[in-house]
DNA sequence: CTTGACCCTCCCCCCGGGGGAGACCGCAGG
DNA sequence: CCTGCGGTCTCCCCCGGGGGGAGGGTCAAG
């Protein structure tokens, strides 16, 4: 019974593979005891076994070979133990993410129709007059700013006694991503002109053509279906005469259910 | 508003970064509809964005390129649905195994102690008569074969109304790993001689001196135990003199927790 | 014409090793 | 002493999905 084993039995003894062991000498994170220097031949202890052991069940665990080293480093538990909390806390993000990529992917296999079918048609919007409130919103903030928005809307055109004409739209005359915010505009179509009151101003809307399409589901996978109309409105020789409108043709507080929200969203073209 | 856009346009579109873009481009994944062949320069059409936006949505889902190129391309939603639910399995075996890794990284945080401290001591193990079988068994089925052989020495012993002098333990003659399957001989220590019956044999073992350790745990993490001891007897000039034995201290049936079991390790010395 | 914002290609890098080529090394048998 | 043969060495490329940056061409507006 020799008292140093070369990489082969090493490897089996610990159960990790030849080129994770090499691999490790490098780094330095687990040295052989000796090497020989004309052959090179790496050659460990059995008192090295421990060391290994434990990198192969932290490396089973997913800690990253930098925390390894530094978790077998620290002879304080103190910093071992915020090391393997800060992994936890690691490992319970990926859980969560991995559970929402299940269930959106639960979704996209229920409803077969992966790409959905975007029938797209051209239509006159009548002149019409509105309500209309400006406000600033970024990607983070339109959410909150249209629930806002439609809110104070309908307080000032309550006030004013005038009957709304149909569902609320927005109009986007920026674009609006990631970094650049813009203004978005809130309107609803009324009965009757309105004077204006406060931030919100009365407007008339003249008559435009338009593409439109409807978005069934939830808003925030509209995406596709502006790609849609754009494109669609390319590839008919057509272009775009002004910002897109997005008019919500379901009350939320009547379908509860995202998925069976309808969004129209229309593009006036020349 | 021209009809084809330049990669950084099309890439804050699609919210898909402009490296991004030009990997899908060279993976023919979303080729540019136009590539200007002096300069170079990638143009995309805007019809073209609902491709770029089920491939950020899929890549989103961690799908890998390969199959999104497949779903893309697969007329057949048999085809889609199929992948689709592939993907799923992979996510859920992800999932599974990040709630083991994090049950056990909770375990870890529990027991500070990460490297448990094994105290090995020297001692005479006095002569003692055993019942002894042996099996055959590789890292696969040894537990089976464990509970097996504990049982058929049980009912021969007690046939033979030879009362038990002790916890059973276990010989390991050979080297038991991945792809080698050894010998394991169970042993019950006996209050007197006992003839032997059909499988199971009766035997007198000799006094041997032992270096020794306690492991409380779970018997699958044992590993470290062997290792601190096969290390401590190389440092301590001692040289190991046949093959080491378990000793199941606690009975299962009375500690059902795993995390109390103990298991004694000893190796025979010189 | 200049300037600044875009865009190009090419190369290296991340992580944790796996696969393999081509060349030594060590130990056993004849 | 030679010959195998299996173990080991270094070196290099590869995986996925791009990110970062160098060095240089291009586009559009003032």
């Amino acid at each position: 019974m020799q008292n140093l084993l070369p990489i082969g039995r090493f490897s089996k003894m610990t159960r990790l593979s030849v080129k994770a062991l090499r691999h490790y000498d490098e780094l330095g994170l687990l040295a052989p005891a000796v090497v020989d220097p004309f052959s090179g031949y790496r050659y460990y202890t059995y008192s090295q076994a421990n060391r290994a052991e434990a990198i192969r069940i932290l490396r089973g665990l997913d800690v990253p070979l930098e925390d390894v080293r530094e978790l077998l480093a620290s002879e304080d538990p103190e910093i071992a133990g915020k090391l393997l909390r800060m992994h936890r806390g690691r490992l319970e993000e990926r859980l969560e993410r991995d559970r929402r990529m299940l269930a959106f992917i639960e979704r996209l296999i229920e409803r077969k129709e992966g790409v959905m079918p975007y029938e797209v048609q051209v239509k006159e919007v009548p002149a019409q007059d509105v309500a209309i409130v400006r406000r600033r919103a970024s990607l983070a903030t339109i959410g909150k700013e249209i629930s806002e928005g439609f809110a104070e809307l309908g307080e000032a055109v309550g006030r004013a006694g005038v009957p709304m004409a149909g569902p609320p739209f927005l109009v986007m005359p920026e674009v609006i991503d990631e970094e650049t915010d813009g203004d978005i505009e809130l309107a609803f179509p009324l009965a009757a002109p309105f004077a204006g009151a406060g931030e919100v101003r009365g407007e008339h809307v003249p008559a435009t053509t338009v593409a439109w399409t409807v978005h069934r589901g939830p808003y925030d996978e509209v995406g596709p279906a502006y790609h849609t109309l754009t494109g669609w409105i390319q590839e008919h020789g057509h272009e775009i005469a002004g910002p897109p409108r997005e008019i919500y043709l379901t009350d939320p507080g009547e379908t509860p259910d995202p998925a069976d929200h309808l969004t129209e969203i229309q593009f006036p073209i020349r």
